[in-house]
DNA sequence: TACATTTGCTTAACGGTGTTAGATTATTTT
DNA sequence: AAAATAATCTAACACCGTTAAGCAAATGTA
């Protein structure tokens, strides 16, 4: 009998399920509406059946941030696929960056810890690593030195980071922030740190 | 009879001595670990006579908050007041921001939620326009061109705060940063900002 | 088929949270 | 001394994350 299967691919259902209703529930709701309780409405069951699934909330949270940075690293890549030069791929990571945090804005601030309390160790995720390699490598293709030294495409890659993350941040939580000013601050800060990329 | 006084001399002392024991229990233990009940505890009472000098835990974080800022511009008042030279200046108060950001972590995280589920509606504390202006008024010293458009300050102001307030807060959330290669970003961009300020 | 075992799920509870109403005690006013 | 007011506490409500116990249906075994 064959039921072994189905019963499997029910449970990865719920499961699933579960960190679907999560989502939804933040994205009406915000963070703070988040309850174990109301999730197990959602999917109808009770609270407790999630932990069957998932050791406490923090493991949810951890795995709906893995999910996040999946997601995100996706958007990086096909970023980069859609241009050839490098410096024009650069700017169009980064501009996807800029836009999966407004997109998937409570996405965003459970990944970066944006307005939220987070859960704690989720510290490492190999998924965060992937995006942190797309971008070095992007950045390590535009240094014309010799070789190319790692502490620079760390650097320029913080720097990039910093800008961007603090734009995203202040614009996550002061509201009434301006969208041109935006753009141009992120566009400017771009390119000038491409430009001086090998000085 | 004074005592009237004596009285409201009291109570301003337990509404001081509330705010005093939030923050030193923030700072010992956490965000997470801050209840009415521990404050109450830390000042001999129970938890409802909070409710009498604050309308519930939000206008708590709220009146933190504004002590924060406070605090904040009082220092970057007095960087200000170490230099003479505007570039200088200028750099001293956003490396004073800086300091501030480290030195007191909780309050930086309550002030612009970092990593932690912050008031709602603290928008627009007088308090803290006080240090938008002393920035705002450094950067337009540095404008040759007259008359100093307010829309450059604006952009300038904001490409400042991104990238410090991104470097703090990747530096909050994310453990295991590079002391020295935070200090070359944040000094490289102060200096590249200042330096294109004019064009 | 009858019994035993496992599985899926729920109810009930524990200790915690912010917050409010009512009772109680202490102080002041008359 | 009695009445009125202020200061403070106890108890409760509704919620939270989490765990233990129990029930009922499905499954395995004789």
């Amino acid at each position: 009998m064959g039921s072994k299967e189905r019963i499997q691919r029910q449970k990865e259902d719920t499961r699933k399920g579960i960190l679907d209703a999560a989502l939804q529930i933040v994205r009406q709701e915000g963070w703070n509406a988040l309850s174990m309780r109301k999730i197990a409405d959602a999917i109808e069951y009770t609270a407790p059946i999630i932990y069957e699934y998932f050791p406490n909330k923090d493991g949810l949270l951890i795995e709906l941030t893995r999910q996040g940075y999946t997601m995100l690293g996706k958007k990086i890549k096909k970023a980069q696929d859609s241009e050839t030069e490098p410096a024009k791929q650069l700017e169009a990571m980064w501009m996807a960056y800029w836009e999966f945090a407004f997109n998937s804005k409570e996405m965003y601030q459970l990944m970066y810890g944006v307005d939220m309390v987070c859960c704690e160790l989720k510290k490492s995720l190999p998924e965060a690593e992937y995006t942190t390699k797309l971008f070095s490598d992007a950045i390590e293709k535009l240094i014309t030195k010799e070789p190319r030294p790692e502490d620079i495409i760390c650097l320029k890659y913080y720097t990039f980071w910093s800008v961007i993350h603090g734009l995203i941040s202040i614009n996550l939580t002061q509201k009434g922030t301006n969208e041109e000013i935006n753009q141009q601050i992120l566009r400017g800060a771009i390119q000038a740190i491409i430009r001086t990329i090998n000085d």
